[in-house]
DNA sequence: TATTGTTATACTCTATAACTATA
DNA sequence: TATAGTTATAGAGTATAACAATA
């Protein structure tokens, strides 16, 4: 069963109401606000179709590249380690959905394609899961949900650039 | 190595302009955003405390009940099944910041409550972490803060009627 | 019987570092 | 020497289900 009556963490920093510490409840309302969200999709995703939210990811990265990525690029695009590429992808090649090739102008390279297998699975993937978010997020209005979109750039942007 | 230069896995659904897919954007690019700043959080975390996210979440939870919760309570807030409540609050009282008790009127019942060193170590983790957050978000102004903070409210609580 | 926690299990993710092959 | 991946390792998180103690 899903504990679904979760509480806010961002209460104990909204108990002092002249607080300045807006980031900080920004911060702790997206963790749980993602949590819950992914919580369901994760599930979903598991239930539905045996895979997991970082091989999701992996697999958008691959559907749209289809000449492949090197797995460096990929580690780049997915923020997964380089080392931990290796096993995802390892998984993803035992179910058949990815392939791994090494080109012959660099011996050091491997690029990974998904296999055809691979594109009809994440295309149904990601047709599940377009229609998951839509329903969980009814009642916000088209309106709002552009506006955060644009917000959250931000927001990124900030994050990465005081990261760098 | 943190890479840092992921691409957003948005820009596949980005690819049909006239798209309704706004949703599915959305939840993306709060899942990248989301990932980007608790890659470095959970790191200095880890660097600064030697604690990970949801032991922070839970040592948040019980900070703010000086008479402790219990670890059903404990499981909603923190969106962690029992079982594996169990076993976070079971490493958190090795380290020495949690102590478990069951109260007399009903021996089913365990409450856990934080020790007087782990009120100590929060409290220091508590402003770490707001500083980190405010560096983070030094890019986007505190209206718009205030703004994404209001409208993730909205999402959140759209997301949670459609779960239950 | 229902509730509260615990135990057990299996798998995946995460982070770090050492290592191999190739350039 | 530098780069691209792989291997190794250790520790946590996650989900599920069976179980024990108590009500």
């Amino acid at each position: 069963m899903l504990p679904i009556m979760a509480v806010d963490l961002e209460i104990i920093v909204n108990d002092t109401h002249d607080s300045n510490k807006q980031e900080l409840r920004l911060w702790l309302r997206l963790l749980s606000t993602t949590k819950l969200i992914s919580q369901e999709v994760r599930r979903r995703l598991r239930s539905e179709f045996g895979a997991t939210l970082p091989q999701f990811d992996l697999l958008a990265q691959l559907y749209r590249e289809p000449e492949g990525l090197r797995l460096g690029e990929l580690s780049k695009r997915t923020m997964v380690t380089n080392g931990n590429i290796t096993g995802l992808i390892e998984r993803l090649e035992a179910d058949g959905f990815v392939r791994r090739e090494t080109p012959d102008d660099d011996r050091r390279v491997t690029v990974a394609r998904l296999t055809d297998e691979g594109k009809a699975i994440f295309s149904r993937m990601a047709e599940a899961h377009e229609s998951w978010l839509r329903d969980l997020m009814a009642d916000v209005d088209p309106a709002t949900i552009r506006t955060i979109l644009a917000e959250m750039e931000l927001l990124k942007n900030s994050a990465k650039r005081h990261l760098s």
